[in-house]
DNA sequence: GGACTGTCTTGACGTCCGTCGAATCAAACA
DNA sequence: TGTTTGATTCGACGGACGTCAAGACAGTCC
């Protein structure tokens, strides 16, 4: 299925104006969805909403994998194929300097997702 | 259920405050991703995401799921398995009334998440 | 070049997830 | 009471996911 009008995906969304409004302002149509959801996907689980975490708390905006790996009970393999799920999703950048891979957070899609979930004051509690 | 030092379910979250500091702040305990992993998990679906949209955009706050379940080309049954995840997420409430039921958003939940994933602004796109 | 360290990829395994049809439950109505 | 309509639960199937061990790759240092 070729399409033009291709789907977009994450990665086109590090901008800083919010792509779409919020879900509860107007309804997300069908491929809005399709293009957000591998977003909430990717944070969905323990492991990635942490590593996430880590990396965008990072004081210099950045971390080595060899610092994410201990902090977990887990595998090498296991992390680097979370990191790369957070990767797909457009979550994070990595970038090789040397012999160590470091991540650095994308904060245009942190924001689009926080914008999307926003909901008016006026919609007590 | 008595709860000591329990751990927490997103359910115990539909309040104004946050409860926790955004995770570009701060790194988020193991605890608490594995409470709230489960709700981006649920948003990680597509048909859930927009089935979330459809309910919290709803003019007075809840949908039928009579009225969703037309919106998809899927089964009966497979929009209201999707319905019962959002719901034990802690996202949506039911409510027979008669022969229908009636979902709406906790906004408290969404605001959680949305206060999450938080971005300062000194940190540009 | 060769050995070593750090990271990623591959292949495999068990589990969970999305979907459906069939059966069941709940309420309304004849 | 029996029937009808709306929603959920159950059982099953195929595919995706989380994890690991083993191997491959990239850089560094001797």
């Amino acid at each position: 299925m070729s399409k033009q009008a291709a789907v977009l995906t994450l990665t086109d969304l590090n901008t800083a104006q919010p792509c779409c409004p919020p879900i509860a302002q107007q309804r997300i149509p069908a491929e809005t969805a399709a293009m957000l959801a591998p977003a909430f996907k990717a944070l969905g689980d323990p492991v990635r909403l942490r590593l996430m975490s880590m990396i965008a708390s990072a004081p210099d905006g950045e971390m080595c994998v060899c610092d994410l790996t201990p902090a977990f009970q887990l595998s090498g393999p296991t992390i680097s194929h979370h990191l790369k799920t957070l990767r797909e999703a457009g979550l994070v950048d990595s970038d090789r300097r040397g012999t160590w891979v470091y991540y650095r957070a994308r904060p245009g899609i942190m924001r689009q997702l926080a914008a999307l979930l926003t909901i008016d004051a006026r919609s007590a509690l």
